[in-house]
DNA sequence: GAGAGTAGCGCC
DNA sequence: AAACGGCGCTAGTCTC
């Protein structure tokens, strides 16, 4: 029998608003069309419903994230399931896939967007409505906002407007409704074209979505905050903050204005002008490191290496505590819901597969230091207890993995210490052994230097050597591991020869013009780790779907889960197998790896378990 | 007023 | 010939 798709889309209260709101007043207006069939509007719930779960095949654009989220309540695991059954094609996944944002493109508007490929801007890549200009396809009438302005009171500023007033018989609201499957429907008879013409493993298209489908379930379950402990958080920080702009004030005559004085160009002014008191100039010092655009830099690391040793430097480190200081609990509670949980948007629009995180973007938490109690006020539900695991050294081992270099494999097994190895070839063992604590130091930055191609110019001035040893050192290093040097210049090729390069699983990840040979290999070693730890995850939920109600955060290498805590212990050791794997490439030069996670303490907080 | 690009902090 | 990757968040600035 034939299979019949449904393009289906829904009108909506505000986004953020589903988890205060029961599905079926959340939403408001429903679109759906069967194959080539018309498009029918209703305001019925039940009979969308209906429609959803009689199809083969659900299509509809950013639906994984957003229409199927919400559409059966933010409790249910019905849309994951449809997701790993085959049953969802979200056309924008798909087109993150085969036609990634570009770094620039021409919008509706006639306006230039550079940097577009970055996530954040990616997201208006691949709307619906610049798709179908991008692409010329029929469909989208009007604009949304215009119409949700007129329906708000005079002068809504358009962050506050409000969706929900638009009344769903207004005929142009009915007919952008409307608008909408039929762009889609064309959007996805478009992708089916390109994904066609390049020759794009269909496999890794279904497991995409089921990652998609994942990742929303990782959002609607969410993280509990304690708003206690994140204010108690704020109020600590903005006391030392008034206590040095108090002390700036009366010592610098520093100004005051806004939230960050320091960023505005008075406040630069008035630094330059303290430090060019102690004789610091950029003719003085002409070391002194430049933004992308030729502008001083006036970073906090930077302040304290100019004034250190100089009457400047009590002014040094305190600009560098205030433009360290982050508002991270602020973040925290402002992203927090009515259920007391923040709720963030996780895409997979970075190129190479791993996730941005957003509102609150948990992945710039800070996770060492000072800075790590940050993690605290992220606490574990009632009943739970909370568990941290990672992959160690997980790009390395993609490295390993992919080159099949046996000699860079032994870095990575048990016992091994990667540092140390690292340092006996730079400093010779004679050198090393006569400073093991300095030279282990030095060989940590470099190791992470060397994982994206350093050259010997940046690398004599990171480590403080001649560009001639800089220049010696790398060419040892590939002596050395010369699988990994052969596999290295492949990649390079590889993205030169045809502005992508692919990883084992068959995700295509776009290279710049001109960037491959620092950009394929970052790529291929990213991209591989997510790969991995998707896998682990898949395999959870495949096991019981039930078990993805656990998954909270993926933080890049690291998962954190919420297990029930009778017998937690048992469900720790079962994730921890779960996740771990031995990943033997699929090209002929590749050896088997072990990816073994490992894993922190239960605990009722982030902080705990993650020390 | 809103969008775009910039700087500077942090993460893996 | 040379070449250190991928990001998010905030704030202030520029531009239209």
């Amino acid at each position: 029998m034939t299979k019949r798709y449904l393009f289906a889309d829904a009108e909506t209260h505000n986004a953020g608003k589903e988890y205060s709101m029961p599905a079926r007043e959340f939403g408001r207006l429903y679109q759906y069309a069967w194959d080539d069939g018309p498009v029918v509007l209703t305001e019925d719930y039940d009979e969308f419903v209906a429609v959803v779960r009689e199809a083969d095949y659900v299509v509809g654009h950013n639906i994984i994230n957003f229409d199927l989220s919400w559409l059966f309540g933010t409790e249910s695991l019905e849309s994951l399931q449809m997701c790993l059954d085959r049953k969802v094609i979200d056309t924008f996944v798909l087109a993150s896939l085969v036609t990634p944002a570009p770094y620039m493109y021409t919008n509706a508007q006639g306006s230039t967007v550079f940097d577009a490929a970055k996530p954040e801007r990616a997201m208006k890549y691949l709307s619906l409505d610049n798709l179908a200009h991008q692409f010329n396809l029929p469909g989208k009438v009007g604009s949304l906002k215009d119409l949700a302005k007129k329906y708000n009171p005079a002068k809504t500023l358009v962050s506050n407007l409000d969706y929900s007033l638009i009344p769903t018989d207004d005929p142009e609201f009915r007919e952008y409704a409307e608008g909408d499957i039929v762009a889609v429907r064309a959007l996805y008879r478009y992708l089916l074209k390109l994904l066609k013409e390049q020759n794009y493993p269909g496999e890794y298209i279904w497991r995409e979505m089921a990652i998609w489908g994942i990742n929303a379930q990782i959002s609607r379950n969410g993280i509990l905050v304690d708003t206690a402990a994140a204010q108690d958080r704020v109020d600590e920080l903005a006391a030392s903050r008034d206590k040095m702009m108090k002390w700036l004030v009366e010592t610098h005559d520093f100004p005051t204005e806004g939230k960050a004085p320091w960023a505005t160009t008075q406040g630069k002014t008035v630094i330059l002008d303290v430090l060019a008191e102690s004789g610091i100039t950029p003719d003085t010092h002409p070391e002194w490191p430049r933004t992308p655009t030729g502008a001083l830099k006036l970073g906090g690391d930077e302040l304290i290496a100019l004034t250190t040793g100089t009457d400047a430097f009590e002014f040094g480190q305190a600009m560098a505590m205030l433009k360290g200081q982050r508002s991270l609990a602020q973040l925290a509670m402002d992203s927090t819901h009515p259920d007391g949980k923040v709720h963030p948007d996780i895409t997979c629009l970075q190129r190479s597969g791993r996730t941005s995180v957003q509102r609150p973007g948990l992945t710039v938490w800070s996770a060492h230091g000072d800075g790590a109690v940050e993690k605290r006020y992220f606490v574990a539900d009632p009943g739970t207890k909370m568990l941290e695991v990672d992959y160690s050294a997980a790009d390395a081992r993609a490295v390993a993995a992919m080159s099949g270099d046996p000699e860079f494999a032994k870095r990575l097994e048990p016992g091994a210490d990667a540092h140390e190895i690292t340092g006996r070839i730079f400093f010779g063992d004679e050198a090393y052994d006569a400073d093991p604590e300095t030279s282990r130091h030095t060989a940590k930055q470099i190791n992470h230097s060397v994982a994206y191609r350093i050259g010997s110019k940046k690398l004599a001035a990171n480590v403080g050597i001649t560009v001639e040893e800089a220049k010696e050192f790398l060419r040892l290093y590939r002596d050395t591991y010369p699988w990994v040097a052969r596999w290295q210049d492949n990649a390079t090729q590889e993205g030169d020869t045809f502005g992508f390069v692919s990883n084992d699983w068959g995700r295509r990840m776009m290279v710049d013009e001109g960037r491959s040979f620092t950009q394929s290999c970052a790529l291929i070693g990213q991209s591989t780790t997510r790969e991995i730890l998707f896998d682990g995850l898949i395999r959870i939920v495949r096991y019981d779907l039930e078990r993805a109600r656990w998954i909270r955060a993926t933080v890049h290498d690291a998962v954190v889960f919420c297990l029930p805590e009778d017998r937690a212990d048992e469900h720790a050791q079962w994730v921890c197998d779960t996740m771990s794997t031995i990943f033997k490439p699929k090209t002929q030069l590749g050896q088997a790896i072990d990816f073994s996670v490992s894993r922190g303490p239960l605990a009722d907080n982030w902080f705990e378990c993650s020390h």
